[in-house]
RNA sequence: GGGCGGGUAGCCUAGCAAGGAUAGGGCGCAAGCCUCCUAAGCUUGUGGUCGUGGGUUCAAAUCCCACCCCGCCCGCCA
């Protein structure tokens, strides 16, 4: 027999039996809402267990344990097949499992299904768009944006796994100040070729033409309070201006020719802070020269983008430009539409969205989850100069989305929580309201470095590149010391899957609503409670299958009688309903926690039983399987957080 | 001021939606284990007012209320 998930299989029959023992002492099934089985404490009490008795106790007027012991008198044993025996314990009531039958089942269910194992299918598939990454143009990925990619593309692969139709999307936001700062800064230099990686490159010119027009700004702010004598105005803008000044001499430290060429450029123009928000509503309005040259430097930097993801295991079906949704008339189109709701208001010259006054009038407060009197705030939609911002042109993205897919996650930070809100309210106002229900924020927290704040606009980070090369040497290193017998070629393959294993285990191992500090020790880990250490399991189990050199062709799998086989098998009978809940609560770190504690259990197996020299030889053929059902759900489980599992390290 | 998120051993972290038996791991520290399928491993020990105080319940880390601490947000930035 085959199962897709073993586990259910067992619950199936503990209910059965529980409802029948019910039954027989002609207890109403009704009283119990759902039976809920849980896992006991400790191995010996069984694998399942039910609490119901408390609850029931209550009604019967009679002691939890006795009403307990009743039932399990009750049950059919006639009927038992995956339990072995039904025990009452201190009210509980508990199930063990008849492992003759229940490892044989597990196990030939892995090797059967094999890639497909524990990916339960969901019954009605939906088209599914996870945006993620969606870094700006600007600057190379850093530390703290990785956490994004690593989490946007586990939940895709979990999503695919799990049957629904999963698009990636990046989103490109090349509209606003920042894009037209860089492209500034690039053509007063010339549009010079990439001397490097070009995102890197693009990163100091970014960088330098930012710092040099903010500190041209602040001058002239500083001069405009000393004429009317504004004396907190001047501290204000002087400590401002000093930070900048110091961050001035970072970066001519840091790449002095760049520097003055940048400083003598921006020198000439009059007005830098001038010719940067005409360029920027240039492009706005699709003026070609400013098209060309904002799509140039924009597409130089993705492509260091997806160098870098590309390399991280990290692929997307549509790059989606913002300034195709300006141009192509769909911001204005929704802009169109959110007018013609009683929400939209002039106010001083700008046109506002009434978000609050939405949640009111369409009574969205319980449905939204917020608090009594919190008003959400207005939303500025168009800017007095008429440019649009940019939750306004998310939510021509987002109706855009809609029209391609049934749902849509945004892995976003939590820091843009409220534009996110907002953003979903303007979708009730327009009257999707099956759009705003099936739009998700997937929110989560920074990471941190310690000492000071990461700061793209100043030059401030580690970039995922750096985080990759070291991990990826260090990795090397490793293997060079412990597999010295691989080919140079062959280490390198280890080793760039195993460094970027451990990066990608960091980033999305921990709770998405925590922030992570950044350090190294945590990413470049190595040692358990990583991706190496399950990395390394997996490699243990094909190596002692690849040594077995033998299929396991007549397994006993009665002889699995050691706790340590049949925890093992249980733990591998979990998996398909820990992807389950994984996916359904988007948890991709349920995954990651599943895989090492599998691991950790198959490691202690392997210190403490022989497999291949085991005696008899049906014994020797039961463990080789269930090394090899292992091996399979190892393997599935890193791959559905983007891990690839080596077969040697 | 308001909103959101977080607070679990020296440090990091699981569990919280659906309340249940002895709160799981990891790092660190201490002591062991390679003539045996990869020691990136295994075993043992050490360490906890689950932020604080109330409440609900047979039962609270988990639910409710209040408060404290940390982070983020409340822009004609993205």
């Amino acid at each position: 027999m085959i199962s897709g998930n073993p586990l259910a299989e067992l619950r199936k029959e503990c209910e059965a039996l529980l409802k029948g023992a019910m039954g027989s002492l002609r207890m109403e099934e009704a009283l119990i809402k759902h039976f809920a089985f849980e896992k006991p404490p400790v191995w010996e009490f069984g694998q399942l267990a039910t609490s119901i008795c408390f609850e029931l106790a209550k009604q019967a007027g009679e002691k939890p344990l006795a009403l307990a012991q009743r039932l399990v008198q009750a049950v059919d044993k006639a009927r038992l097949q995956l339990v072995k025996e039904v025990s009452a314990a201190g009210g509980y009531i508990n199930f063990h499992v008849n492992f003759e039958q229940f490892s044989a089942l597990t196990i030939e269910s892995v090797r059967k299904l094999d890639a497909e194992y524990g990916l339960v299918k969901v019954e009605k598939p939906q088209k599914i768009i996870v945006e993620h990454t969606s870094v700006n143009p600007l600057h190379p990925i850093h530390i703290g944006q990785a956490r994004n990619p690593m989490l946007g593309d586990a939940l895709a692969r979990m999503l695919s796994a799990r049957g629904h139709t999963v698009f990636r999307h990046y989103y490109v936001d090349d509209v606003g100040r920042q894009t037209a700062v860089i492209a500034y800064g690039y053509e007063k230099l010339g549009k010079p070729k990439p001397t490097e990686k070009p995102d890197h490159f693009i990163g100091k010119i970014y960088t330098v033409t930012s710092c040099l027009v903010e500190i041209n700004r602040l001058k002239r702010e500083l001069e405009r309070a000393k004429m009317v004598s504004a004396d907190e105005e001047m501290a204000k803008i002087s400590r401002e201006l000093d930070d900048w000044v110091s961050v001035a001499f970072e970066l001519k430290q840091k790449c002095p020719d760049l520097f003055e060429r940048l400083l003598e450029k921006i020198g000439e123009d009059p007005d830098p802070e001038k010719s940067i928000s005409e360029l920027n509503k240039a492009y706005e309005t699709g003026d070609e020269r400013a098209k060309r040259l904002i799509r140039e430097v924009s597409q130089l930097c993705l492509e260091g983008f997806k160098e870098t993801l590309s390399r991280a295991g990290v692929f997307y079906d549509s790059w989606d430009w913002e300034s195709d949704l300006v141009w192509s008339g769909l911001v204005a189109e929704a802009l169109r539409k959110l007018r013609q709701t009683p929400f939209v208001t002039f106010l001083g010259g700008v046109l506002e969205f009434e978000a609050g006054k939405v949640v009111d009038v369409l009574a969205l407060r319980e449905r939204l989850g917020l608090r009594k009197d919190y008003e959400v705030p207005s939303l500025t939609l168009v800017r007095a100069d008429g440019t649009t911002l940019y939750t306004t042109r998310d939510i021509a993205y987002t109706l855009w989305k809609f029209n391609k897919a049934d749902k849509c996650i945004n892995v976003i930070g939590m820091e843009q929580s409220l534009a996110q809100l907002q953003l979903k309210i303007a979708l009730y106002a327009l009257g999707f309201k099956d759009y705003a229900e099936n739009l998700v924020h997937f929110a989560y927290n920074l990471v941190t470095l310690p000492g000071y704040k990461m700061s793209s606009r100043r030059g401030r980070y580690i970039t995922l590149d750096e985080v990759l090369d070291e991990a990826t040497r260090r990795a090397y290193e490793e293997v060079s010391k412990r597999s010295p017998q691989l080919s140079d070629e062959g280490k390198r393959k280890v080793a760039e899957i195993v460094g970027i294993g451990a990066v990608r285990y960091a980033l999305v191992e921990v709770d998405p609503a925590k922030p992570v500090e950044f350090n190294w020790d945590r990413v470049l880990n190595f040692e358990k409670n990583s991706a190496p250490y399950i990395q390394y399991s997996h490699a243990r189990a094909c190596s002692i299958l690849r040594k077995a050199a033998r299929k396991p062709e007549k397994p006993d799998y009665r002889l699995l009688k050691e706790k340590l086989e049949q925890e093992l098998v249980f733990a591998l009978a979990e998996f398909p309903e820990t992807f389950v809940e994984a996916v359904e609560t988007l948890k991709p770190n349920l995954i990651a926690d599943y895989a090492n504690a599998l691991a950790d259990k198959f490691n202690t197996f392997y210190n403490a039983f022989p497999v291949i020299k085991a005696e008899p030889l049906e014994l020797s053929d039961a463990r080789l399987a269930l090394v090899d059902a292992v091996r399979i759900v190892l393997r599935n489980s890193l791959n559905l957080v983007g891990i690839t599992a080596p077969e040697r390290m």
